[in-house]
DNA sequence: CGTTCCCTTGACACCGATCAACTCTGGTGG
DNA sequence: CCACCAGAGTTGATCGGTGTCAAGGGAACG
């Protein structure tokens, strides 16, 4: 994240792992005195290509990124969204190659994390590593729901808009009211992670419109009324584990 | 898994671990030392609850069970499964509530092992650590394959198909040639783990059957020509990650 | 001022759900 | 030994949701 002085750091990676466990003292300065490198990817840009075996922790500072793989026909499925905060490569623990890609679906700026200082790290802060496991854990979680929502198109748009809401706002202003983010892709990278096409997507966003759930204009989304949104895609946010059931202040 | 005297060993985990990664001299030993307890779960029978917060590492030592939630209109979606050798409840680790249920599609023997004697382990063992690690990972890698798959009813089951004889067969018989092994659910269960009828899956069953694709006989599937079933899938093991390229030998 | 994405809307075809009926098998009890 | 029953597999007819194809509109940018 680029501060008011154009120092990146790695505070939005700090920003979630403090929101999956509690941090001991300590723990924050040693993610702090990481070193790591900075790579910037242009949107559409591949990070990670598949079959790479990768020796960094890929963390997500600035943009959105997303874990992709190609069908069998050459159409692209998204089966994730990588927000700020959110990291990637843990593939490299086992020496593994990717079994998938990992695109950015806007420019980004990621942080490339020495394989080493992660094993360092955790072996220093064991509650860090504790909650790389919870990450992991939480991104399997999103993947059933995706495997769960595979019907009813409508709901499953209004569902994904509602992850993303609480992923992006995770404790911060927990109570009811309109809500707004940036939504800086594009309707076809939503089909892509739906399994629909950006048509039928156009349509499902027309009827959440008409239907007053959400309102977009130039990639700007408003939620007037979560707790309706959240009724209408049936979302229950307990599978994300918030610590703390949401309020995840520190 | 019961020997022929009676006795239950934890040899399915150890076999499971041993494909994933290269155990070292003492790691046998100390998962054979390894203390549980034996759950008998009766088919159609939760061994965990969604919401439950467990204590201990399940390994499934006999039978098939399988991960599931229930959507909005209470029909139920298996999201994964788990056959012997395979394990659940890692949520222990971070102390989480299971985001969803764990049931037992046929009689099943499992395993428990209490997350102390895990922590023990992986303690004492790192390459044990490395190996549940890569277990997830692959747990993650088959479910985005199941995401990846969701078009084409008749290639989904293929599929599906494909993925249960590799990894029943993992490390044995590599080479083409008929396969046989048991399928002991029924077409309903299927249909609950692809999001297709039951009424579907017997029309794909009927498909395959009639490209001589694959022979299904009282719960015994037969796949005469595995090189042309995984064609017809578009199945590619790589993302199951056997040690080796399949040579999962010791 | 033209080009290039991206969004938007319409017409039609097709896959898979739904509903319904029937068969087959194994088990249980008379 | 047979009658019955429950669960699973099998098949047909119809309906709806989503893909596909096509055309047009609007905004950003050179």
């Amino acid at each position: 994240m680029t501060g008011r002085d154009g120092v990146v750091t790695l505070r939005p990676f700090l920003r979630k792992l403090s929101q999956l466990v509690q941090l001991q003292s300590g723990d924050t300065d040693a993610v702090e005195l990481l070193q790591f490198k900075i790579a910037q990817v242009a949107r559409q840009r591949d990070a990670i290509a598949r079959g790479e075996t990768v020796s960094y922790l890929y963390v997500v500072l600035e943009g959105w990124a997303a874990r992709y793989s190609l069908r069998p026909d050459g159409t692209r499925r998204i089966t994730g969204f990588l927000l700020p905060g959110d990291f990637c490569g843990i593939h490299a623990v086992c020496h593994a190659p990717m079994d998938h890609a990992i695109v950015a679906l806007t420019d980004c700026t990621l942080a490339k994390i020495e394989l080493t200082q992660v094993e360092a790290l955790v072996a220093d802060s064991p509650m860090i590593g504790r909650a790389l496991w919870y990450a992991k854990l939480i991104d399997e979680a999103i993947l059933r729901t995706w495997v769960l929502n595979s019907s009813d198109a409508v709901r499953t748009l209004a569902h994904l808009l509602c992850e993303l809401d609480a992923r992006l706002h995770h404790g911060t202003d927990i109570e009811a009211g309109p809500r707004r983010f940036d939504l800086p892709i594009t309707q076809e990278q939503i089909g892509d992670a739906l399994g629909l096409t950006s048509v039928h997507i156009n349509r499902c966003f027309r009827h959440l419109r008409e239907a007053d759930l959400v309102d977009i204009t130039q990639g700007r989304l408003t939620i007037p009324d979560v707790e309706a949104l959240r009724k209408a895609a049936a979302f229950d946010p307990t599978y994300l584990h918030w610590r703390g059931d949401g309020s995840g202040r520190r």
